[in-house]
DNA sequence: CGGGATCCCAATGGATACTG
DNA sequence: CAGTATCCATTGGGATCCCG
């Protein structure tokens, strides 16, 4: 999204975070390439319900605010990695916390597993 | 928002979280909310730019997902406050991690003071 | 295979006026 | 004061087709 839209992005943290991470398929991406680099083709099956344009578009989003690195592999056919940079990985580190709190409030209880 | 439009809210604690907070101006509500109680008109004040319809809506989202409290006298004229539940004041810490890697690396940096 | 170009829609949010 | 009601503008995102 733009930051624009985000009201005090330019001077508060969560705000400039929240810029980055918005978007409705983004957190989604950032967990899958969170555990290795993924190609155009594999993300798109692995996030089912987007579409390639906005597959795309979020992905450059990303790449523009210096999460995700693209590398474009020059071989036919075509093949392009996404992968987290450095800056991505520590975004993902900094959501943690955030995601336990959920996992904890928010979530359905996992069922008790039988010993 | 909806948590219909997060993908993975159902199953992912990071996505749930999203949920919760997305809504241009909730980050905003929080950090004001996170100081003291505040009312109807000083937070549309604080929130420049916010309308009425639009803050009502977000804090009666934040109501029902359990962020915020909201407290109704009955006097004239009329008094309503609005202030953080425990679950609130639990988000806004696991939004502080997040919000500090925003500060790192996405704000400008601070002038360096003088001694 | 990895996208760019278009067209379309629904949801979010802005502005303003009105009410208990 | 604390909202509701109404109307409207923006835009993120979906669907589809096309191209290198």
């Amino acid at each position: 999204m733009s930051v624009a839209r985000r009201p005090g992005a330019d001077h508060c943290g969560v705000a400039a975070a929240m810029a980055v991470i918005d978007g409705k398929w983004k957190v989604s991406l950032l967990w899958e390439l969170q555990q290795r680099p993924r190609r155009f083709g594999e993300l798109r099956r692995l996030v089912p319900g987007i579409s390639e344009k906005v597959l795309a578009a979020q992905l450059r989003e990303l790449e523009t605010d210096g999460i995700v690195h693209r590398e474009v592999y020059d071989e036919v056919p075509p093949r392009v990695e996404y992968s987290l940079t450095p800056l991505g990985r520590e975004l993902d580190e900094a959501l943690s916390s955030l995601g336990a709190w959920g996992t904890r409030h928010l979530l359905p209880a996992p069922a008790p597993q039988p010993a």
